[in-house]
RNA sequence: CGCGGGGUGGAGCAGUCCGGUAGCUCGUCGGGCUCAUAACCCGAAGGUCGUAGGUUCAAAUCCUGCCCCCGCAACCA
């Protein structure tokens, strides 16, 4: 009988820069429930890869003097030798720019295009001659030009459309009679709430303003925008083809779990599903939205530099090291957060203290008293059944908590064996019964206990921690058949191996130098040159490109700065950060929105001069009409800092 | 009143659904042990479980009001 099949995905992995720790935690996570799975029996597929089309590396290799496809090679390699660095046993590293991939994108793009569910919008909107401007309806003012105020006249933009609202309701029951479809529970109800319940506008799937990305196939003025693009990896991968799909995707689709970060939850619980149903595919059972590590209270931001690489910091603890910290660290549900001292404590007082301690000094003294191999007699006492019982516990505890994406649970359930083995030695005493010949028997029984015990650790652990596993089973010299889950059925003796030279698994840290060193930047996790933010398909709904390209002066003069004289401020109901400004420009008032209302308080605002973008094009948010922009600098702290002008400037006065 | 999550000893968390000794890890202090990686084991100090009421014999747990933090949305041109 065939082994019960088992597909799962990392997002993919965006390609504009080097991702930091924070980014790495999904594939590590991943690829410890992969691993349990594999051990389990099932026949495992699981997939991650990389996400390279898109703006912003189109603009990012353009800043750098490269193609986008050279530049993409580039960082798809560093982000495959980070998973590669971090033992992830992933099957399939995928690349959006693989052909094969680009090929099957556009046979599902055409083929939803022919059946009607892609249209070419009649993108209605309004064209004001003079000003050479587009305008949405709600853009117009009273049905006039916003910016002049003179006729417009009806115009289209072009561009395709995916009709998400004929399949709202089908997903709508879907998810109702799918509770487990996506989890934690709270990112189901945020979905729900957010963005089915207020109805499903239809989307935007191609692109005209940028070229890299994959041609729609009977249309060459676009590309495909990302959610086809991307989301499809999940099928291509498998070698999904509209007419014939592969064998890979017959035996493995639909996948068990995507396991993605929150930010990118709406595409894969709302889009991902709809697309599928419009091919007529079935859906993957569940979606994981996983929290995010954060750097200290923060986001990880070259900004405030307080990124942390993997690769930088398993210099310092170890791949194993990173892996327990990510998994051992990270709630299920809510943000966890990394600093060095919680990395070193960890490490120090789990991996050094509890667990390599334990196994060095049990096997130390398997050396010691029995020269390596226990002899067969032996002698329990009911005390032996208390650290069975730890064990049986450890085992089961870990297994259903890994089941249920807990890793951090399942680690302290397996770490409970570790915290009973070493009282089980405070309590047996196997110094005291070695100087008594008689006791011997009862001292090999200890000792065979312990070495049961560690044998159950290195099982546990090998999901978990790979490289500490194997290295457990090669001190213990423990043969592959005494390495499997099914060989943890049972508590029993351990059989008699020749155990090895006692070999500390973890190296205690020097914490206290350590984080010296890191203060002093002297450490190998210093910042390096690249930058790094949060990024992958959250990156689709940005449009600030990572590089500002160079412009001429000529480009800089068209805009047209003066001093403005803030006349009236408030605050705008209903959006948190929006400001409303009356301000004289030296020849009318006009109302300008600035969203700075986290910092500034309406009375802080009034009566002062500022710089104000005079000539931006005006735009409509929160219903409010804004004609201008004033100039703001970012703070270290993220807080935006308002320029203010001398307050003799009289307003109008140009700025350059 | 846009939607949701949360406030528990110095730090990080569990417990809340199914009311009844407030638990775990780290840290601090004291003791024990000496097999082991200044590791291990035991004990202690430290919490009126955000706040004000209510229900109850009994509330961290159920109900109501309020305060604060966070996420999503909106919104930041």
């Amino acid at each position: 009988m065939d082994k019960q099949k088992y597909y799962i995905t990392t997002a993919i992995a965006y390609t504009s820069r080097k991702p930091h720790i924070g980014n790495s935690y999904e594939i590590v996570f991943t690829d410890a429930v992969a691993r349990l799975k594999r051990m389990q029996g099932r026949d495992v597929f699981f997939l991650t890869g990389t996400d390279e089309h898109g703006q912003k590396i189109e603009e990012a290799a353009k800043a750098e003097g490269t193609s986008p496809k050279a530049y993409v090679d580039r960082i798809a390699g560093e982000i495959k030798d980070i998973c590669d660095l971090l033992n992830t046993s992933y099957d399939k590293f995928i690349r959006t720019t693989d052909d094969y991939h680009e090929k099957a994108v556009q046979k599902i793009f055409q083929k939803l295009y022919d059946q009607g569910d892609i249209y070419k919008a009649q993108y209605e909107g309004w064209y004001c001659l003079p000003d050479e401007s587009f305008f949405t309806d709600s853009q117009l003012v009273d049905g006039k030009c916003p910016e002049c105020g003179r006729e417009v006249q009806k115009a289209s933009e072009e561009a395709y459309f995916f009709k998400m609202s004929k399949y709202q309701k089908q997903l709508e029951d879907h998810i109702e009679k799918h509770p487990g479809f996506i989890f934690p529970e709270s990112r189901k109800k945020e979905m729900v709430n957010n963005f089915l319940k207020p109805g499903l506008q239809d989307l935007c799937v191609s692109r005209s303003s940028f070229k890299w990305g994959v041609p729609v196939p009977f249309d060459e003025n676009h590309v495909i925008y990302v959610w086809i693009d991307a989301l499809s990896n999940y099928i291509t991968a498998l070698d999904y083809d509209v007419d014939n799909p592969g064998e890979l995707y017959k035996k493995y689709w639909p996948a068990e779990t995507h396991v993605i970060g929150k930010d990118i939850l709406r595409f894969h619980t709302i889009y991902w599903p709809i697309l599928l149903m419009a091919l007529g595919e079935p859906l993957p059972e569940s979606v994981f939205g996983h929290p995010w590590m954060l750097s200290g209270e923060d986001k990880m931001s070259k900004s405030r530099g307080n990124t942390i690489y993997a690769d930088d910091l398993a210099k310092l603890i170890g791949v194993d090291g990173v892996r327990y910290y990510m998994l051992a660290e990270m709630p299920y549900a809510n943000d966890g957060t990394i600093t060095y001292e919680r990395v070193f404590e960890r490490y120090n007082s789990d991996l050094a203290n509890t667990l390599g301690n334990l196994v060095n000094r049990s096997i130390a003294m398997t050396q010691k008293y029995f020269g390596g191999t226990l002899p067969a007699a032996r002698k329990a006492e009911p005390i032996d059944g208390e650290l069975a019982a730890a064990a049986i516990a450890a085992r089961d505890g870990m297994i259903e908590k890994l089941d249920a994406f807990r890793a951090a649970d399942a680690i302290d359930a397996m770490m409970g064996l570790a915290k009973r083995a070493n009282k089980y030695i405070d309590e047996t005493a196997p110094w005291q019964l070695g100087k008594d010949e008689a006791q011997k028997d009862r001292l090999a029984s200890v000792l065979a206990g312990l070495l049961e015990a560690i044998r159950f650790l290195g099982v546990l652990l090998t999901p978990l921690l790979p490289e500490t596993a194997e290295r457990i089973f090669g001190q213990l010299n423990c043969p592959p058949e005494h390495q499997t889950l099914a060989s943890i059925g049972a508590f029993s003796s351990a059989p008699a191996f020749t155990v090895g030279k006692p070999e500390p698994l973890f190296a205690r840290l020097d914490t206290e130098k350590l984080i010296e060193e890191l203060l002093a930047g002297s450490g190998p996790a210093g910042e390096t040159e690249t930058a790094a933010k949060p990024e992958g398909m959250a990156a689709a709904t940005a449009c600030a490109p990572p590089e500002k390209a160079e412009i001429t002066y000529d480009d800089f003069m068209k805009t047209k700065l003066v001093c403005g004289e803030i006349r009236a401020c408030e605050k705008v109901e209903k959006a948190d950060k929006l400001l409303k400004l009356t301000v004289f420009d030296g020849e009318r008032e006009r109302t300008v929105l600035s969203g700075i209302a986290m910092w500034y308080t309406p009375e802080a605002l009034t009566g002062k001069k500022i710089v104000l973008v005079a000539n931006l094009k005006p735009a409509k948010m929160r219903g409010i009409m804004s004609e201008g922009m004033l100039l703001a600098a970012d703070g270290p702290d993220g807080a935006a800092k308002v320029i203010f002008l001398p307050e003799d400037l009289p307003a109008g006065s140009s700025v350059h």
